[in-house]
DNA sequence: CTCCAGGTCCAGA
DNA sequence: TCTGGACATGGA
């Protein structure tokens, strides 16, 4: 058990902002896979409680998961405080965008395309059941088992029709050439944090099935660049109805208002509107 | 049953 | 360069 503190950290908003498909929540307690292990994880006010199976020495990779060392002060400072922004920060107070695995976000946001979030989990828990490997849990936690996320290699010398069983449909092909070309080293990823916001955009979109949208998800979960600005259709209303009349406004330019406009951390802008837009729909139901 | 989903790709204008 | 339709599958 290892005990985190941060006052502005929102842990329900963290996990369900539609930012990773791993958690679920049990009694109060948040079980997901990171890496190999199975993370239970509760919040009491400021503090962060989490269980690590099996059980480690060293707890760094959790605390990299969390961002923990980072504080998001000077973001929440730099958003534009209009009407909208002013709303979103108080329907997802506490966002923090975990840093996670770059080749589990670039599969889960291939996986994600043109699906809703519950059939991503699905699909992801599918895909890990068949290829993961089993957890560890010990004997103390009366869960279902736990599989951590697919390798590469693995995924790479599946074939599309076996990928597929899991419900993933034509984006197993998508899935597939992506992992060979990264397992046979066709395409560098080493240097995506240090490179421009367009050259990251540009070398990620020579993967098969990672056009604008899903490029930015992988740039702003699976690298920490807050730059990035993934716009979805739910992303594309929000913009057009708050900031263009509610006329239709082609993608190209409502990411070049992004970018004027939210400044240059405007990914963690998006993550608030998004889980704030998706939140008032689930208040009218 | 129908509609739609954290889009991408390809063909044709 | 821009736009329309196809694409598998399943949750709501």
């Amino acid at each position: 058990m290892y005990t985190y503190i941060d006052p502005k950290f929102n842990l329900k908003n963290t996990l369900l902002c539609g930012q990773c498909f791993r958690w679920r929540l049990h009694s109060d307690t948040y079980y997901g896979v990171v890496e190999s292990h199975l993370l239970g994880v509760r919040q009491n006010n400021t503090q962060l409680h989490v269980t690590v199976s099996p059980s480690v020495s060293n707890d760094q990779f959790v605390r990299d998961y969390f961002n923990c060392a980072f504080s998001s002060d000077e973001i929440l400072k730099s958003f534009p405080i209009d009407v909208y922004v002013k709303q979103a920060m108080v329907a997802s107070e506490g966002i923090r965008i975990l840093k996670q695995d770059l080749w589990e976000t670039i599969a889960s946001f291939i996986i994600s395309i043109n699906k809703n979030i519950p059939a991503i989990i699905t699909i992801i828990e599918n895909l890990s059941m068949q290829y993961g490997k089993k957890i560890d849990v010990g004997t103390s936690l009366d869960l279902k088992d736990h599989y951590s996320f697919p390798d590469i290699a693995t995924i790479a010398r599946t074939t599309p029709s076996a990928l597929r069983e899991s419900g993933m449909g034509f984006r197993a092909e998508y899935l597939s050439k992506t992992s060979q070309m990264i397992e046979d080293g066709v395409i560098d990823l080493s240097n995506l944090k240090k490179m421009g916001i367009d050259e990251a955009l540009s070398v990620l979109q020579t993967l098969p099935g990672v056009g604008p949208k899903v490029a930015n998800c992988i740039l702003l979960y699976g690298c920490n660049r807050y730059d990035a600005f993934p716009i979805d259709v739910w992303m594309k209303r929000i913009l057009e109805e708050c900031y263009f009349k509610g006329n239709k406004v082609p993608l190209k330019k409502l990411g070049q208002f992004a970018k004027k406009y939210f400044g240059p951390y405007r990914g963690y802008v998006q993550q608030y509107l998004y889980y704030w837009a998706r939140s008032q729909g689930k208040k009218n139901k």
